[in-house]
RNA sequence: GGGGGAAUACCAGAGUGGCCAAAUGGGACAGACUGUAAAUCUGUUGGCUUCGCCUUCGGUGGUUCGAAUCCACCUUCCCCCA
């Protein structure tokens, strides 16, 4: 993987610039659609790429290891042989998981033990094994498994899953110089800083992760419940002390203006499953602001969903009709809403792009987040 | 023509003397959702001057301290027999 940065913003810290993979480049900054088990919900392959224009896609390491399993994925070829996505992917490592399902699992030393979700049966991820798994998927970038710590959360508690997370990845690192990819691409390993809202433990976790020079750096334990201003506050001092020349990857944001805001911190790429899941349950983000199309205010609007939008979708069908389909019920509501999102998101970042590539970033930003999270 | 049954809030449907402004579904209305156990979850759904009060359970009248619940008649609907 290479990184190589075209222009930077005057006014921010944004940053424009490529990623290279060997399945192709990412322009940054970028958003990455979340497709957990394999599929990014409710979308085809065909409008990813042609109409929302997704550059790189996400896989979560405990969901494909449930399901299907690592021997249908090896014998499948990988991920994407798989599910037919010949762009890159990256894998998350399971610890979100360790955070979301921390009902069903136990945290020691040596890793996590899961409860399946799925049949309640019992699997044990440690570093070591998440490397495998994540070999075995193929992700192009394979993230260190870590502990997603909760919020609130007290300073010891994140003081001390902290340091279990930097001891787990010098042992990712040690298992993922000592292993091969198995499909003939070559596949690169993000480290995680965590700790939580504290400023000392971000700093230490900053600086740790950015000793083990990898080829880009994540910044997670944020966007778990803190308010915005707490996560622009940890993720601008972590950005501060990150190699300038790798990738800042700010995992699980967010809303369109969090994503902007990030942009303007020094982020480059991005992940969250707020417009597939969010759209799933009808709720729609446009340039002008967010509207929920269960609303009745819908009900006689014939309108198309959105004026200019950056999806097909948008001129297809009408704000009536969708809402039509929600009501109802029915599959297309969901396809549609997915769809008309993630276009959008794709469409933000690009602008984005393009306003530093254009070195008015800033201004640009400001006006925006103003319109983007009014309720229409 | 004869016999039987039923009428409850937007709909369906519990409730058969006080704990009932009335269960539960559905619908409707609104909200939530941030590295996906989510096509999910939550709230509201008679009115008001809302720690309480008023008007509601087909209609009218009655029994009772007290009625959605018991009685009489009326209206409407359903089923069976002819």
């Amino acid at each position: 993987m290479n990184y190589k940065i075209l222009a930077t913003d005057s006014g921010s810290k944004a940053r424009a610039g490529v990623i290279t993979t060997d399945h192709g480049e990412i322009l940054t900054p970028i958003f990455m659609p979340v497709g957990t088990a394999g599929s990014v919900k409710a979308m085809h392959l065909r409008d990813m790429k042609d109409d929302v224009k997704a550059q790189i896609i996400l896989g979560n390491t405990y969901h494909l290891y449930l399901r299907p399993g690592l021997d249908v994925l090896q014998k499948a070829g990988g991920l994407h042989k798989f599910n037919g996505w010949n762009k890159p992917i990256l894998t998350d490592s399971g610890g979100y998981q360790v955070y979301s399902l921390s009902g069903t699992r136990k945290l020691t030393e040596e890793g996590a033990v899961f409860q399946s979700h799925i049949d309640g049966s019992r699997h044990l991820f440690t570093p070591e094994r998440v490397m495998d798994i994540q070999r075995t998927i193929g992700a192009d970038i394979m993230m260190a498994f870590d502990e997603c710590t909760p919020y609130p959360c007290d300073y010891d508690y994140a003081k001390k899953s902290m340091h279990i997370t930097h001891r787990w990845l010098e042992r990712c690192v040690k298992h993922f110089n000592n292993t091969e990819p198995l499909y003939g691409y070559s596949q690169t390993l993000f480290p995680i800083v965590q700790g939580s809202v504290y400023k000392d433990l971000r700093k230490q976790s900053a600086e740790f992760i950015a000793s083990q020079n990898a080829e880009g750096n994540a910044i997670g334990g944020l966007s778990v419940g803190e308010p915005a201003e707490m996560m622009y506050e940890m993720t601008e001092l972590v950005c501060g002390i990150l190699p300038k020349d790798k990738p800042r990857y700010l995992m699980g944001v967010g809303t369109p203006a969090n994503i902007l805001e990030g942009i303007a911190l020094g982020i480059d790429m991005f992940d969250c499953v707020m417009p597939t899941r969010n759209g799933r349950n009808g709720m729609l983000f446009t340039k002008n602001g967010i509207m929920n199309m269960k609303n009745e205010k819908w009900k006689n609007d014939f309108s198309p969903i959105e004026e200019g939008g950056a999806s097909e979708v948008d001129e297809m069908y009408t704000k009536a009709y969708l809402r039509h389909l929600f009501h109802a019920k029915e599959i297309l509501g969901m396809m549609i809403a997915s769809q008309h999102n993630l276009a959008f998101y794709l469409w933000l970042v690009g602008e984005a792009r393009q306003h530093i590539l254009a070195g008015d970033f800033a201004s640009w930003k400001n006006t925006m987040v103003e319109r983007l999270m009014q309720r229409l």
